[in-house]
DNA sequence: GTATACAATCTTGCGTGCAAGGCTGCGTCC
DNA sequence: GGACGCAGCCTTGCACGCAAGATTGTATAC
């Protein structure tokens, strides 16, 4: 596996490329990312490789440790709802300002997202899907236009993709339909209490589906799996 | 100017030291940090010195430019708003959390952190007083204990040390002293309202002390200072 | 069969050196 | 004196190689 290897890959593009997988769960939380196998499947070398793990790494996606390697995040319980209280002080107050500056090519944007998470859930790519979800959530955070809040409400989508990964627990489609939809409406309306309103409903509702019960942390290795 | 030769340096070592010294106004906004430079300041090589440099670079704290090389960041008038925007979406409902949690202990040290701050300022050490200052909004993110929230606040304090130093247009101590003892006042009687009140009107008043009219950005070079 | 010790191999940590790009200083021309 | 071009030097980008640490496999003892 070489990547394209006409392309040039910085250490920003590497980082970009892994966290869309980590993203969409193509790289499950807990998958080792080993230095070599990185920089042979990129076509680069490790020095490369490394600044991009350590961009990773603060953005929480990825822990490095130390003289072991660099491993997929596997947050807690804890660190799940740490994320989603995280989201729910920053992400309604977007909305809300996302609303106030909506044009209609954002409009047409966001539509255009809900289209085809709808297209990849019917094409039975989940994990496409999981990532547009988010996107959506991204895109009303770059339409807000306050670029501190959206890297870290962007780091935060990402976090929970890993979440999602290891905590869902519903069948039904990852963001429900209607939330986006309704989010869409008060948005065409330019209803900024609205969305803001319905933003945090939505992720009351996510956090709802997520089983984080007190149960034991996920296994982190064969060892634990199999001590039940 | 060779550091602790005796002291081992990690790249997170390096980053922290750095940090500090931006944050005390000893490396202040537009300073070059030059890769070869601190490499023999520290006793390293420039490996660790880039990784670090990559570090401070995801905390907004320096600015990487490509073939040119790594800057203490210098925020613009928009940062500056984004900056406190994202304090005051995050802090109220951090120090509400402190005030519900704060123990004996933890009250201790605010105070301590107080004094030390008197202290660093009737000794003229005002960036030892800035930094302390800082602190004592971290420390409050601290005692909350939600890790993800206490570590955007982490940086936000960092960034609005730079913002200080570019905007800062008052004489007076940098945070009001009766603010930070009103907030120890609420604290000690765990009144997680009142604290959530204040840490909103002592934003408010830390953004009233900038001077962020639309005036132009801060000169960014010596042809630039010298156009007026 | 299980536990332990040790050697070999694999992977990471990180120093070093070379190529590429940017900056500065000098010389020439108008 | 000012503008422009070019060479030389400085700094960054990043590949590579070696040392250190971790993991795995094998042999031995009980």
């Amino acid at each position: 596996m070489n990547k394209f290897e006409t392309k040039h890959w910085t250490s920003d593009t590497v980082a970009a490329d892994l966290e869309h997988a980590i993203h969409e769960h193509r790289l499950p939380p807990g998958t080792k990312l080993g230095e070599d196998e990185l920089a042979e499947a990129y076509g680069i070398s490790r020095t490369i490789v490394r600044a991009a793990l350590l961009a990773l790494s603060h953005r929480r996606l990825v822990e490095l440790k130390r003289n072991r390697g660099a491993f997929v995040a596997q947050p807690t319980v804890r660190d799940a709802r740490e994320v989603f209280e995280a989201r729910a002080l920053l992400e309604p107050r977007t909305a809300h300002s996302a609303a106030e500056r909506m044009t209609d090519e954002d409009l047409a944007l966001l539509r255009s997202n809900i289209a085809s998470e709808h297209e990849a859930l019917d094409a039975g790519e989940n994990g496409r899907a999981l990532f547009l979800s988010g996107q959506f959530h991204a895109e009303i955070a770059r339409i807000a236009d306050q670029t501190t809040v959206e890297g870290f409400i962007s780091e935060l989508i990402s976090r929970s993709s890993l979440i999602i990964a290891l905590y869902w627990r519903r069948r039904a489609a990852l963001c429900e339909t209607q939330a986006h939809h309704a989010l869409l409406e008060a948005f065409a309306n330019r209803d900024g209490a609205l969305a803001e309103q319905l933003m945090k409903s939505h992720l009351l509702d996510l956090v709802a589906s997520l089983d984080l019960r007190n149960v034991t942390q996920p296994p982190t290795s064969l060892r634990e799996a199999l001590k039940r």
